[in-house]
DNA sequence: AAAGGGGTGGAGAGCGCTCTCCGGTTCTGT
DNA sequence: ACAGAACCGGAGAGCGCTCTCCACCCCTTT
């Protein structure tokens, strides 16, 4: 009641406030409040009425003038090449990949006190506007989930000498940490099912080649049906989207009408394909089976349900959040970096 | 370069080490860079190199501290019955719901400098953190995105006196400003459509009828069936994802094997519907249609695309960003509100 | 019994910024 | 030409908090 009271009058209660009801000094709260060393515990119930009394709730911002902390993180979509910043928001968005990263971040920051600050990146001047948010020091770390290959925004991170952390590995060589899956591997995986299900000609649809993770699932599946014996697999490449799964399964279908197995990218593209297939007349698994990638929503809510690599995309944003305050708080010195191992899931698509 | 040095020298530059470089005061340096009153152009030109020189950027700190702004608004999303936190969120992370209101908020106060905090209000630990970080002023008002009817939150928020508008008009009535949709003039839109197409035994597929917008979407439904002089149209309850709309189609089928038009009550649940009526080998749309509603991504990468009632969530968003910097800026003084209108998209399912 | 040590509360100095005043200068009006 | 207004830069007070000292008390030690 007073509480609500006090709050109406306008004016917020400050440490002097509760310091003054209780009779003590406002150092003696603040360390209450804080827990921040031994108080007479006689006292301590004094100060915890006197703050219950007028409701009182530190200033964030006098807070952190002096502790230099915000209690905040960046969560930064970056990338996007010149000109496609509206496709890449978009993209972005309806990726379920974007919910997963924000609920394995949000799943390791809320019990420690902490929050993410959602921010994009996909022009130079967001890109300014990030730096900027984090060197005056809304933010005390970046959590940057970095699609495009030539992305400068960690390099301007490391060089303002900021703390973050990427999901993805750098494409350059930069002194950042990051979490990262093993993305060749988690393709063999895929090709080694295929094959072992017995699949003699199976084609890939690419996510876009600029984007190392892409890229690797690619070259990852090549190579393991290389070592199958099959040195000549038919790609098409899609931008992670369903609908560029289907425009690549349709160029792959002309290409070899008689494919019998096909790896994508991603599973939403995945998707794609399964309704292409079906368009054709191709059944699935049985006449033609379907790997995919990711192991999101879209491979359970999928007809039939993909059988797909599994990234464990939430418990590598909440490493890749780990790691960051690892970083903010001073435990650790250099970037230290997480790969995760990914893992095949067999629904019924192959 | 200097900037850089300025920052590996650990010690990031304040307005006195700017004042200092140029030659004037800590106050003409403030003005000049928040534009706050006229300063002398040549004054103002040293000021600008100068801060160029050191690296200058304001610490947000000190600055909230005495403007009493944040500079970010809390993106909340509550709700949430007794001990269903878990599937709470992982439900509400999945829709693509979620992804739609980031986009639409972030587009809105992306160019005002402003930047979204997101925070889950699921328990009342939560709720009562959510509350705490909007009093310390961490955050200048809150957009929450409520789904249950008994959400105790906009109350809370209300009494505290804190800026706050919400994603669905309140279950009881409350002080406070809302956007919403006119759920029952969407569902009328969805059984004119089915009627329209020459469906004579039309079936429901609902949401969580605790849920305000679900019920209104079905009491619509029906009560424009009933106008068309069909009072009796079965109903089946789901949850709002793809499974539970699976399900509900099952027991519908059950029920009503001769059925020839379906409403979902949103898009997921409709795909889910499509799956289970082609296991059941019905035609879409030639021997059953089917109707959507949000026009989410669900809706375009559904196959048959879905027909589907669009619920323009951006732009909700995006106005419910609107109204909420409206209060904080103090440009209006009660709670505002609106209520936007649906739209028939016709795709192929219906 | 005197000296030393650990624990506890208070005083006070800032953190980096904005903003109100105030004094000085230049512009306007008569 | 002179009073008054308008304009502009500087000084200085604080926003609400944390944290370093310091003073004090009580307990231990010789």
């Amino acid at each position: 009641m007073d509480e609500l009271h006090s709050a109406a009058a306008g004016t917020a209660p400050t440490l002097e406030d509760v310091a003054r009801v209780a009779g003590v000094s406002r150092a003696t709260v603040s360390r209450v409040v804080n827990r921040t060393r031994n108080v007479d515990p006689a006292i301590q119930e004094t100060v915890r009425r006197a703050v219950a009394a007028v409701g009182y709730v530190p200033n964030g911002a006098a807070r952190s003038l002096i502790t230099r902390r915000s209690g905040s993180v960046a969560l930064v979509a970056s990338g996007a090449g010149e000109g496609q910043e509206e496709e890449f928001r978009t993209r972005f968005f309806t990726d379920p990949f974007f919910s997963r990263v924000v609920n394995g971040v949000m799943g390791f920051l809320r019990p420690r006190g902490m929050h993410p600050v959602l921010m994009l990146a996909e022009s130079e001047e967001a890109r300014d506007e990030v730096v900027a948010y984090l060197r005056q020091r809304s933010a005390d770390g970046a959590l940057v989930v970095s699609t495009h290959a030539d992305d400068p925004l960690p390099e301007l991170l490391v060089a303002a000498g900021l703390p973050a952390v990427l999901f993805a590995r750098p494409a350059r060589p930069v002194r950042i940490g990051f979490v990262d899956l093993a993305h060749q591997e988690g393709a063999r995986l895929a090709a080694d099912r295929l094959v072992g299900q017995g699949c003699r000609r199976v084609a890939v649809i690419s996510g876009p080649l600029d984007i190392r993770a892409a890229r690797e699932r690619q070259d990852g599946f090549l190579e393991a049906m290389a070592r199958h014996g099959e040195p000549l697999v038919p790609t098409a490449e899609g931008n992670f989207t369903q609908a560029s799964g289907e425009a690549a399964m349709q160029r792959l279908l002309l290409e070899r009408p008689d494919l019998d197995g096909v790896f994508a990218a991603n599973d939403l593209m995945a998707r794609g394909a399964l309704h292409i297939l079906r368009e054709h007349g191709r059944r699935v698994p049985a006449d033609v089976k379907v790997v995919g990638f990711d192991d999101s929503s879209a491979a359970v809510d999928s007809r039939p349900a993909l059988t797909t690599v599994r990234q464990p995309v939430e418990e590598m944003a909440a490493e890749m959040a780990r790691l960051l305050l690892d970083r903010i708080e001073g435990r650790v010195e250099g970037p230290r970096s997480a790969v995760f191992d990914p893992v095949l899931v067999v629904r019924q698509s192959g």
